[in-house]
RNA sequence: GCUGAGGUGGCUGAGUGGUUAAAGCGUAGGGUUGCUAACCCUAUGGGAGAAAUCCUUCGCAAGUUCGAAUCUUGUCCUCAGCGCCA
């Protein structure tokens, strides 16, 4: 959420970024209307409560005295049914505007595009061979920079969906029977292959300094109203029937709420976080997209980055993240371009996203591998993290989260880079000292 | 799951119905000093207000009371012991 300040002096600000993001701007002027009558009935409410301690300590000094305060006892019955009123009067007008307020998005990095489908996305760079991707390029600049240290298949390649089934390495079939659609078995090497990229991914970025952490799966709902959006709990989660829990649909959740309450001081600062976990979501709103394999699914696992810093630094940090994250692309040597998402397709958490797409070549396109955000004080705030800094004041910290390494999207991509002619899948130079073993099939 | 003990500011920790929640450490500003250390003074949870000032805050929630950190109930968490368990 953002911070009040700004709705009370710069609404404006507000009010063009909501319009960027193809928002109402009416919901910035609800929450100025009720913090507003907040703020009136407050001070009504101060009055009162500040009588009644003063009234409270003439009767503490009447009865030190021995002396009759039934007049004065009985006073206060009143001023308290006051009270309550107007207390139930403003509770109910900061809720309101709360509630307003959690709708309205972070305001918008001034780099980002304005623009309501990907469309509109804004190309940053690409790594690989260009000719790899050159169907799909023709709407971007191209960099020509990175190399692939292999050839471009010269043959048609096959989906994944057909390959996990011809190399027995996955079953949505009997998942589906069994768990529902968008579910899956991984058998054999794929078993291996993604435990590989799960350990690969944590080496790469823990020897970047990062702390690595294995997090809870599931937060109880007071952690998770202050780690997910508003939309998620219909759209995204899954609650447990009976429990006071949901399972997290990103490690960002848990990492988020790792600090939830707590004020560093500035020398602790910054806190860098690589977490697994595997993720859930009911993918609501979906339906009929990418219904085959094991693309866009109910649970998956992937290897997060999550950063707390001091609001000076997150710039710098969310580079960081989104070059730790291309630098594990790179080492699997799979193509890949980066994009800044346009303001339409922002969640509300980011001022500013960078997606890295890979090239999956039996699709001819690129698909979302990797998403980093840059969340301001946005998300923060909402988790009451907070710094002392040297001069004592104390401030919001910024945080941001990056996918580090997804690894069923990265299966999906390194199916469809690296099949062979003869019906074989190669691993990945970097990934063999974990898979042990060199090719599938 | 059972029993017992406990949850107070950035940290340690006193406070068991009557204003302002001791004290220490840490942090910031100032003073003193040739410099550093030590020492001294001031500030240091959240909110409303232009300010004076006021409200609020003792895990969370409900209750008793004119008045609750303090009493009652529920709930969450931590620790110890017992039980169960991969």
């Amino acid at each position: 959420m953002l911070d009040m300040q700004l709705f009370r002096e710069n609404s404006e600000i507000v009010r063009d970024s909501e319009k960027k993001r193809f928002k109402d701007p009416k919901t910035v002027d609800k929450v100025i209307e009720y913090d507003k009558k907040w703020r009136d009935v407050l001070k009504e409410v101060e009055k009162l409560k500040h009588k009644r301690n003063v009234v409270s300590r003439e009767i503490a000094e009447l009865k030190k005295a021995k002396k009759n305060a039934n007049k004065k006892i009985k006073e206060m019955k009143k001023v308290n049914s006051d009270i309550e009123k107007n207390d139930k009067k403003a509770n109910e007008c900061l809720k309101k505007r709360d509630s307003y307020r959690y709708k309205v998005g972070n305001i918008l990095h001034k780099d980002v595009n304005t623009g309501n489908t990907e469309v509109e996305n804004k190309f940053i760079r690409a790594y690989g061979k260009p000719d790899v991707m050159l169907k799909d390029m023709e709407a971007f600049r191209r960099d020509t920079r990175g190399k692939l240290s292999f050839e471009p298949a010269k043959f048609k390649p096959i989906s994944h969906v057909d390959l996990i089934e011809k190399l027995d390495i996955a079953d949505t079939l009997k998942a589906s029977k069994l768990s529902g659609a968008r579910f899956y078995y991984l058998k054999n090497e794929l078993v291996m292959l993604n435990l590989a990229l799960i350990r690969f991914a944590m080496d790469e970025v823990a020897k970047k300094g990062f702390t690595p952490m294995w997090t809870p799966f599931m937060l109880n709902k007071e952690a998770m109203t202050g780690a997910a959006e508003l939309g998620d709990f219909e759209e995204q989660l899954y609650k447990i029937q009976d429990e006071d829990l949901f399972l997290i649909a990103t490690a960002e959740q848990t990492l988020a709420t790792y600090h939830m309450n707590e004020i560093f001081q500035e020398k602790d600062l910054p806190k860098t976080y690589v977490g697994f976990s595997t993720n859930f979501r009911k993918e609501a709103g979906s339906h009929g997209k990418d219904t085959k394999g094991i693309f866009r699914v109910h649970q998956f696992d992937k290897v997060e980055q999550f950063v707390f810093c001091k609001p000076e630094n997150s710039e710098k940090w969310f580079h960081k993240l989104i070059c730790n994250a291309e630098d594990l692309y790179k080492k699997l040597e799979l193509p890949y371009r980066v994009v800044s998402v346009c303001s339409g397709e922002m969640n509300d958490n980011a001022s500013i996203k960078y997606d890295i797409e890979a090239w999956m070549p039996a699709q001819g396109k690129f698909r979302e591998v990797v998403s980093c955000s840059n969340c301001t004080d946005y998300q923060p705030r909402k988790l009451n993290v907070k710094v002392d800094r040297t001069g004592g004041k104390r401030e919001v910290v910024h945080t941001l989260n990056s996918t580090a390494l997804a690894t069923e999207r990265t299966i999906v991509a390194i199916l469809e880079n690296y099949q062979q002619k003869d019906g074989s899948i190669k691993i990945p130079k970097a990934l063999v000292k974990y898979t042990g073993f060199k090719k599938i099939g």
